[in-house]
DNA sequence: GCCGTTTTCGGCCCGACTGTTTTCAGTCG
């Protein structure tokens, strides 16, 4: 079980006793516990194998969680978590995922109705009976129905990150390459395509302990869910001729298939996941790399990102395929949090991190106080942070730390803190937490004015969406993407995979209107910086390359243009 | 449930908004 798995039954525990009432620091334990493990470095499994080590030494892990997560590994529970689902079902888990419905609505509906699922709750909300309970009312009914049909769209799938992790490790023990969404960098994905030439390998893939349900297997493929969480994952085998072009068939997407397609028999080919055959006389002509496919049909390689039928393929005709941003560009990352606000590590640590990554310059950004829950800084912290990194960069640490801040955009657009207090940073995030249900229009000048502001330099997770969860918010985006390129305010590509914001419909939309960009991973720990590949990834997709994003540039290009 | 002790029990995070309301509980971040 991997230590992603394993924080997830903690967070869903969490999420059940909370709904049960119980004490609050308690649940605490548990998503502490979760957040340790899920960004711990070394798999939670191997270290309860080892006689000589304990989970306790993991910070937040005490002795009752380390017996929990024995028994969890073991058998896929611990006593907790069954209790709590003896009461409650774990469907009511789905309607916590529901805005607008927290722990005790839950309660109270299931105490109530006994609901249970995402079904009942919306007919209940059809009927209108929810106004039938205590502090609860049409509204509420309204914004339930929308947040169903919403979590609706997303079911099913899952975020990039999750999808890699399993990615990689079967792949490792099959002898395997990803093909489909994933290898596209698509921000959520519904299955894993695997492919191998390995002949062994689809045997080997039915009896991995995590492999279960079984939906289909024969001589070259099989297809079965995953983990907890049963992903579901497809294992091809294919012979080493055609397995270029079998990754190709399978890495997708559709339209980019039929468009290539089209585009051979035009030529007088045929093209399948076994190869390039000539119509003619059925000879095949290429296959075994992706390489040779492309060139056959008059292009270069198109890289998997790009392959959306989005005009790559004229592109690639052309030879004008755009030099794509690589991981290896970036230099820094712009945006991190520490423990001044709601990171879980200091400033020397994450500085130290990121050295270790090989970044020349990183910028902290913690919260400012609107976010009063993150325990966000004021003015005078401000001017004391300030002051406090200048001293950090005295001394030569191989890493040059800037001092920011993610800064909240207030309702009406002001900046969250006094320009005076601002204005001692190198570096202000310009960023959305609350209000996010604004009238287009409202929200549209609310932003303008952010973007006006001239201490601000990169606005921050342009559409608020959070993965499966949160739809962006609304607003004119060609309007305020002209006024950032106008003044030189930046678009921030947020590199969590919960976000991945911009997507990459805006990131080639901005870059029409003449935007530039940053890639930074909002880390809220070491671990997160590593997040960064995931950024490129969908920076990739939005075909940006090396120059349109400025944390490419060495730490004195990148200084020269703070100054400017 | 965890942590850190001036060790074995006390502290751990809270402000703002919304609408369920007319004084405040629940949700969000």
């Amino acid at each position: 079980m991997e230590n992603i798995e394993i924080a997830r039954l903690l967070i869903e525990t969490a999420d059940l006793m909370e709904i049960g009432g119980e004490d609050s620091f308690r649940i605490r334990s548990y998503r502490n516990a979760a957040g340790a493990i899920e960004s711990y470095p070394e798999r939670i499994e191997d270290i309860l194998k080892d006689p000589n080590r304990s989970v306790t030494d993991i910070q937040g892990v005490g002795k009752s969680i380390a017996g929990s997560l024995k028994e969890l590994v073991e058998r896929g529970s611990f006593p907790r978590r069954d209790e709590m689902l003896e009461k409650y079902p774990p469907t009511a888990l789905e309607m916590l995922r529901i805005p607008g419905l927290g722990p005790k609505g839950v309660r109270t509906l299931w105490e109530h109705f006994r609901v249970s699922t995402l079904q009942d709750l919306e007919r209940l909300c059809q009927e209108q009976k929810l106004q039938e309970l205590p502090r609860m009312g049409a509204k509420l009914e309204e914004k339930i129905l929308k947040g169903i049909s919403h979590y609706r769209q997303s079911a099913g799938r899952f975020l990039l990150n999750y999808a890699s992790t399993v990615s990689e490790q079967l792949c490792e023990y099959l002898g395997a390459v990803p093909a489909g969404s994933l290898r596209r960098g698509r921000e959520t994905v519904g299955d894993l395509d695997l492919l191998t030439t390995n002949e062994q390998a689809i045997g080997k893939f039915l009896k991995h302990p995590q492999v279960h349900d079984v939906l289909g297997q024969g001589e070259t493929k099989a297809s079965a869910r995953f983990g907890i969480e049963g992903l579901q994952v497809d294992v091809r085998c294919v012979p080493e001729d055609s397995f270029g072009a079998a990754l190709q068939y399978f890495t997708g997407s559709k339209d980019h298939g039929v468009a290539l397609r089209q585009r051979a028999l035009k030529m007088g080919y045929s093209l399948n996941e076994y190869g390039l055959f000539r119509v003619k006389d059925d000879e095949r002509v290429a296959g075994k790399t992706e390489e040779e496919i492309y060139t056959t049909l008059g292009l270069v390689w198109i890289p998997p990102e790009l392959r959306e039928n989005q005009g790559e393929i004229e592109a690639a005709e052309k030879g004008r395929l755009p030099e794509l941003i690589e991981l290896s560009d970036i230099r820094g990352d712009l945006h991190m949090h520490t423990r001044e606000s709601d990171g879980r590590a200091t400033l020397e640590e994450m500085a130290e991190a990121a050295r270790a990554l090989g970044y020349e310059y990183i910028a902290i950004t913690d919260h400012s106080k609107a976010l009063a829950m993150a325990n966000g800084l004021d003015e005078k912290r401000v001017v004391e942070f300030a002051a406090q990194v200048r001293e950090f960069n005295k001394e030569d640490r191989g890493i040059r730390v800037f001092s920011g801040l993610e800064c909240d955009i207030l309702r009406d657009g002001r900046m969250d803190l006094a320009e005076d207090a601002l204005a001692e940073l190198d570096w202000v995030v310009a960023s959305v937490h609350g209000y996010m249900n604004l009238e287009p229009q409202e929200m549209t000048d609310r932003l303008m004015r952010a973007v006006e502001s001239p201490v601000v330099k990169v606005f921050g997770h342009p559409t608020g969406r959070v993965l499966l969860h949160r739809e962006p918010y609304h607003y004119d985006f060609d309007a305020v993407a002209k006024e950032a390129a106008k003044r030189g305010v930046l678009f921030e590509l947020n590199a969590s995979p919960e976000r991945l914001d911009l997507h990459a419909t805006l990131l080639k939309r901005a870059k029409a209107l003449g935007c530039r960009f940053t890639i930074s991973t909002d880390a809220h720990h070491p671990r997160h910086l590593s997040n960064m590949k995931y950024g490129v990834q969908m920076a990739r997709r939005g075909w940006l390359t090396k120059d349109d994003v400025l944390n490419t540039r060495g730490l004195r290009a990148f200084t020269a243009e703070l100054r400017k």
